[in-house]
RNA sequence: GCCGGAGUAGCUCAGCUGGCAGAGCGAUUCCUUCGUAAGGAAUAGGCCGAGGGUUCAAAUCCCUCCUCCGGCUCCA
């Protein structure tokens, strides 16, 4: 018999006979490894102990310390559930059943669920987990497991499609129950300490919304009560982190019924908004765009000859309509205005590069059912950018496009990634412009040293593009800022300069929007800041509060040493106790506490939203301060303990 | 758009086996003038998301629509 030869995670290299499984991997290593083994990711996919290993293999094997651990658990959870599921439905059909990041969920269908009857659910899975069936793998022809599937077009479609050729599939069997299934699971269903079903919602068959709709149970698991409880708390503390919740309680904004999707900014909220804009100016001067202003209301016409109209239209994702005979629409993008202003004059080699920048207003008929607060909207307005340039000047302006996203997604403390999305269906443009794009953009990120996911084919329809994109509070993905290069929308528009040989030459546009829309960027920043804005950003900056109606003639003459910044005063007829409570409720960064002796003094008792307190401070001193602190755009408010 | 869930006072929610629309917080007024996370009392506030139906009687049952929430699909 040959040996065959596998890597280990430290590097090394272990020579096992031919035809050993993970688990005698394991064994070879060590006997108390053999005997925790639940699985093995070979070459980077989870496998069951039972899988051979071939020579060159890299193994790793899983025990219940590893990170992959809770997945298993949680898959066999998901089979769990099948099986409490078929024992009280037995005419539900079962269709995919994986683990996800924070659990896992099963597609059924053939069965009416709702929330009350995930709770019976969930204590039939109780029983079987107290009963602790043994799971095993048994090894089937694919002919035998297509019989058993008789009346599961589903399960019928993954044998002859992902297993076709397959001469053998793999069942795992617990109790009198199996599902067909590549595992690995865990050794028995009493191995899983905690489990419970969160919600009933639906999916497609394989995610194409031509196909059948299914019910989606999501659920998870874990080796303990007490993780479980955790979860349950970052979950409540994921609700109070959500921008819808903190939005309304800070009066920032609303969403009419009258107007799905679009935001009504009410006044905290709007300062936030302007802080934003005027940030986002000082970047895009620093950046040398001109700021210009298109209108949201233009003929249809304006977006034929890009492509725009076509792309927007067929879905129905463009406000428009006739009127007076004539087609007319409401902008889904900026870039056809700001080809035509920089079409409105001849521009010279020299010009280059020109770049205008708009907060432009744009409004996409998104799906009824994608509307989710400020994240997904049907009117939003964008920190937008088109730089008409030349080729000799992309890579500096996409690196310089890539710097300054990175100085202020630091400025916020942000958390992102970047991903660059390839051309898709519908590209306009040859595939040799779009590699030298993406080439130019993928060149433009390996400069700066930042690391890329790829999407292929998720591109705009006009050039590839680097997202950059941020977590909301319960965990969803969504991209904020963006950088596009397009060298099809000038030859489309004919946008020309006259170069130094006195020939015209198309510019190559680079579309960026820093914050991405105000909309989306808002509500990330509220969760981000669970509403506890930088004192730069937050809505009420100080709030000055008497001890008495004596002291309020002092309040207001703190208030104006304070100068142009969003300062109250208090007047309230509150014990100071019930001020501060209030104050804290509101999140104000900054409270100034003012009563006789305050009075007397000239000074002010300052508090700040952590609890902490320092007394007799020279108001001119804490005046400073705030000025500083305002400046710097410091993160957290740092008067005290500074 | 699809599947499921939900809409009652400004906010959070109770009432929903049909029978006079409720509570807490907030707001207003009065008392209190207070020293570091909610002082006391009183008052106001509602087309029970909209429209239709069943019924002697509908917040409650049925139908249609609107909006929101969670997924799916799609995107800044």
């Amino acid at each position: 018999m040959s040996d065959v030869t596998v890597t280990l995670p430290d590097g090394s290299e272990l020579t096992v006979p031919e035809g050993s499984s993970v688990e005698d991997v394991a064994y070879e290593i060590g006997p108390g490894l053999g005997a925790d083994t639940v699985a093995g990711v070979i070459n980077g996919d989870l496998a069951d102990r039972h899988d051979e290993v071939e020579d060159g293999d890299r193994l790793v094997i899983v025990t219940d310390q590893s990170d992959e651990y809770r997945q298993v658990l949680r898959h066999s959870a998901a089979h769990v559930f099948a099986q409490a599921l078929q024992r009280l439905h037995p005419e539900a059909k079962l269709t995919i059943g994986p683990p996800t990041d924070d659990g896992f969920y099963y597609d059924v269908t053939n069965v009416d669920l709702d929330e009350d009857g995930l709770e019976e659910i969930e204590a039939e899975m109780e029983e079987i987990i107290e009963a602790d069936y043994d799971i095993e793998r048994v090894e089937r022809s694919r002919e035998d497991a297509l019989a058993t599937f008789e009346d599961n077009e589903y399960k019928r479609e993954i044998l002859t499609e992902e297993a076709a050729g397959e001469e053998t599939v793999s069942f795992y069997v617990q109790d009198d129950w199996e599902d067909l299934c590549q595992g690995p699971h865990i050794e028995s269903t009493g191995e899983i300490g905690a489990v419970k079903l969160l919600n009933v919602s639906s999916s497609y068959w394989r995610g194409d919304e031509d196909n059948d709709t299914l019910t989606r149970v999501h659920g998870t698991a874990f080796e303990s009560e007490a993780d479980l409880e955790e979860f349950i708390q970052m979950r409540e503390e994921a609700e109070e982190r959500d921008h819808r919740k903190i939005g309304s309680e800070m009066d920032l904004f609303s969403i009419p019924d009258h107007s799905p999707g679009c935001v009504h900014f009410h006044p905290p909220g709007m300062a936030i908004r302007r802080e934003l804009e005027e940030y986002i100016r000082g970047k895009n001067d620093e950046l040398g765009y001109e700021e210009v202003w298109t209108p949201e209301l233009n003929k249809a016409e304006l977006w034929k000859p890009t492509g725009h109209y076509e792309n927007f239209t067929e879905n129905g994702e463009m406000f428009n309509w006739e009127q007076d005979d004539t087609e007319y629409g409401l902008k889904p993008m900026n870039c056809a205005n700001h080809a035509h202003i920089y079409d409105d004059t001849t521009h010279s080699y020299r010009d280059l590069p020109i770049r205008l920048s708009e907060f432009g207003t744009c409004y996409r008929n998104e799906q009824s059912g994608e509307l989710s607060g400020l994240l997904r909207v049907r009117g939003f307005t964008q920190d937008d950018g088109h730089a008409f340039i030349r080729t000799d000047q992309i890579e500096g302006e996409i690196r310089d496009a890539l710097r300054i996203v990175q100085t202020i997604y630091g400025d916020f403390g942000f958390d992102i990634s970047y991903k660059l999305e390839t051309r898709g269906e519908g590209a306009v443009g040859s595939e040799d412009v779009w590699n030298n794009a993406t080439d130019a953009l993928k060149a433009a990120m390996e400069t700066e040293s930042l690391d890329y996911d790829i999407e292929d084919g998720e591109a705009a329809f006009y050039g590839p593009k680097i997202g950059i994109d941020v977590h909301d509070a319960i965990g969803r993905e969504w991209t904020v800022g963006t950088i596009q290069l397009d060298f099809n929308i000038p030859r489309e528009l004919d946008l020309t300069y006259v170069g130094e040989d006195n020939d015209e030459h198309h510019p190559v546009m680079v579309h960026r929007a820093l914050l991405g829309s105000f909309e989306r960027f808002m509500g990330v920043l509220i969760e981000h800041f669970k509403g506890n804005f930088p004192t730069w950003l937050a809505p009420e900056q100080v709030r000055i509060l008497p001890i008495s109606e004596d002291q309020l003639g002092y309040a207001h003459r703190v208030k104006n040493e304070l100068g142009d910044h969003r300062v109250e005063v208090d007047d309230h007829d509150w014990t100071i106790g019930r001020k501060i409570r209030a104050a804290h409720d509101d999140r104000v960064p900054y409270m100034l506490i003012v009563g006789g002796d305050e009075a007397e003094a000239g000074t002010v008792s300052v508090r700040d939203r952590f609890e902490n307190e320092r007394d007799d401070v020279a108001t001119d001193d804490f005046a400073a301060h705030l000025e500083t602190e305002i400046e710097s755009r410091t993160i957290e408010p740092d008067f005290i303990g500074e």
